[in-house]
RNA sequence: GGCCCGGUAGUUCAGUUGGUUAGAACGCUAGCCUGUCACGCUAGAGGUCGUCGGUUCGAGCCCGAUCCGGGUCGCCA
């Protein structure tokens, strides 16, 4: 016997009657019926009754107190078939208390209500809503994908390999954390952003495959579906590799991942794969929600030269949605209200048909018979449906199509659950104008331009696509790679388009770049979000609810108050001065 | 940092055009109860209505400021 228990609190059934038993666990309830008492005794594995018939003093025992308890093993009289010990109950001898709870908690721990408790006070009890089944499971769910990631890596022949915390600032992209350095005043070391410079120098190392479950660090704000500070990357790189070997890779992974943890629809693979461009034409966004039915289309042509001021001159995008006539005037009013309030649209447009197919509402007046022809000769719309009109500067009127796209989908209801839909996202554009109007990198300078130094050389910079990819599951960019940059000519041809000069590349990336001078294989690789992952896997749309102790949208750890101040000497060891203004 | 929503009992919430003593459910406490499993019944305790200021005879409610929380945009190579 051991010294706490003899079972879980799972394991007992009929079979077991007769036998003489430990358990241990949290009170979940007590159920005081007199001179009888019924306590339903809870841990990790799940709840049995114990039963106490004689004068034993309960008044110490409350909700959530941890208690050991010794009995016999008998059948029921009433049995429950909603729990697998149903048949049996535990007859109590001694009841032993190991760890008392105060008896008002902070929130309703173990009802179905805890999830509903205002979230600052679950994260300032954190171990305490931890003991919630549906967040507990989740947590072990986190833990059973990270062995199936793991072990499918191991099985694709990758080798694990960790790479510092403390580790450099990178000059290119999110903000860092920095780190002081005791020993070297003034300097600091940055937690990484992701082990990008690492691994690439790991494949001029000749490592073949590498991979980690690996923290990532940006000082950022939050999203629903992104953590503030911290998230973890299953972060992977390949030597003599190409887009296509990485690709396949993520197909493994992902199809791995959601069939061995789910029960929902899985594409099978070759995931479809979108170029950048058509998907911001189609969907408005480089990561489409491709359970959403609804497809823009480009209507710029059939309002030429029209009369309707708002679309002169503009790009005109539409959206049909079917059976959409039979909407309120209410319903597209506030779907206007919703595109220039949260979308900053100037305004959102529609109209709909009427028995007789002419149209009514809207922008009716503005459709003479001849657009109306082309309208639904080109958007394959019928009397029935409704057609939703964004008129804007092309890159605008896309996002703004794009939002709502999603909208109208929310809305109306369009979106089946129980299926994984997964895409590529690739070709990315090498460079962009950004908002001066410099070409600059449109999203990573590691990656390969596609037609390497050709294209460098020869082609308009903004045509020039880069082998760059993201993997995109119900609207969720789950995973984003390269085929890397390895040939520091390119390179330095690359950085130069963008406006560096080689000194800078040096002073950016100089490991890297010095690496790469001395026997660089051709490499590639990605990193897949086990946050999101976790997510869809779990199907929750709030990424707190994954990670065992979150902080909360100010980054801020409420459980242990970080991030918070430190005595004076631990700022003089690191040379630290607080200016408070 | 911008915009939107919220903050009332331990918890989730209701609270009428501003009007007597701010309510409900769950939880908690006490009593009764031998077959409960969302136990039941009876009674009770529990409130700086986020904070500060203003308007008013009178503020949970109106106005201003501020703090806290969430969503969203910026941001996230």
């Amino acid at each position: 016997m051991g010294r706490y228990r003899t079972h879980n609190c799972n394991e007992l059934t009929i079979k077991n009657v007769g036998e003489e038993v430990k358990l241990s666990g949290w009170v979940q309830t007590i159920r005081n019926l007199g001179s009888m008492k019924f306590i339903d005794l809870r841990d990790e594995k799940g709840i049995t009754q114990i039963v106490v018939s004689n004068n034993m003093d309960l008044s110490d025992i409350v909700t959530e107190t941890v208690i050991m308890v010794e009995g016999k093993v008998i059948e029921r009289s009433n049995k429950n078939s909603k729990i697998p010990t149903g048949d049996i109950e535990i007859e109590a001898i001694n009841i032993k208390i190991l760890g008392k709870c105060k008896n008002v908690l902070p929130f309703e721990v173990n009802s179905e209500k805890a999830g509903e408790a205002r979230e600052d006070l679950r994260l300032e009890y954190r171990f305490l809503d931890l003991r919630n089944k549906k967040l507990h499971d989740t947590i072990i769910l986190r833990s059973q994908i990270m062995k199936t990631l793991r072990g499918k890596m191991d099985e694709l022949g990758f080798t694990e390999i960790q790479t510092p915390i403390l580790a450099n600032s990178s000059p290119e992209g999110a903000r860092d954390f920095l780190v002081p350095s005791r020993l070297h005043p003034g300097e600091f070391y940055a937690l990484p952003q992701a082990p990008q410079q690492f691994k690439q120098l790991l494949m001029v190392s000749g490592f073949n495959k590498y991979y980690q479950i690996a923290p990532c660090f940006r000082d950022e704000d939050p999203r629903a579906d992104r953590a503030p500070g911290e998230f973890y990357q299953l972060d992977f790189e390949m030597a003599f590799a190409t887009q296509e070997d990485v690709l396949k890779v993520l197909e493994e992974v992902f199809t791995e991942v959601f069939t061995k943890h789910t029960d929902w629809k899985v594409d099978n693979v070759p995931f479809i794969r979108i170029p950048y461009l058509e998907a911001m034409e189609k969907y408005g966004s480089d990561k489409p929600d491709l359970r959403n039915p609804l497809i823009i289309e480009d209507v710029t042509d059939v309002f030429m030269g029209t009369e309707f001021k708002a679309f002169q001159d503009k790009t005109i995008k539409a959206i049909v949605v079917p059976n959409g006539g039979a909407q309120s005037r209410k319903f597209f009013d506030s779907m206007t209200e919703f595109a220039i309030q949260e979308l900053s649209a100037k305004g959102l447009a529609w109209v709909k048909f009427d028995e007789q197919n002419i149209p009514v509402g809207g922008i009716a007046k503005f459709i003479d018979e001849d657009i109306k022809n082309s309208l639904q000769a080109k958007l394959n719309a019928k009397k029935e449906d409704s057609i939703f009109f964004i008129a804007d500067e092309f890159k605008k009127a896309q996002k703004i199509a794009g939002g709502v796209r999603i909208e109208l989908a929310n809305r109306l209801d369009l979106i089946k659950k129980g299926e994984y839909k997964l895409c590529f996202i690739v070709d990315f554009p090498m460079y962009e104008l950004s908002d001066e109007g410099k070409i600059d990198f449109c999203h990573n300078p590691f990656s390969m331009p596609q037609g390497e130094m050709h294209a460098l050389e020869t082609m308009d910079p903004l045509d020039i696509l880069a082998y760059q990819y993201d993997v995109v599951c119900n609207g969720y960019e789950v995973a984003s790679g390269a085929v890397r940059n390895h040939d520091p000519e390119i390179m330095v041809k690359a950085f130069e388009i963008a406006g560096y000069k080689e000194e800078d590349i040096k002073n950016r990336f100089g490991a890297l770049y010095t690496a790469f001078q001395y026997g660089a294989p051709p490499h590639a690789g990605a990193a897949p979000g086990l946050d999101r992952m976790v997510m869809l896997v779990a199907d929750s749309n709030n990424i707190r609810e994954v990670i065992a102790f979150p902080k909360n949208k100010k980054a801020r750890d409420l459980l242990m108050r970080a991030p918070s101040q430190v005595f004076d000497e631990q700022l003089k060891d690191v040379h630290i001065k607080i200016d408070n203004e």
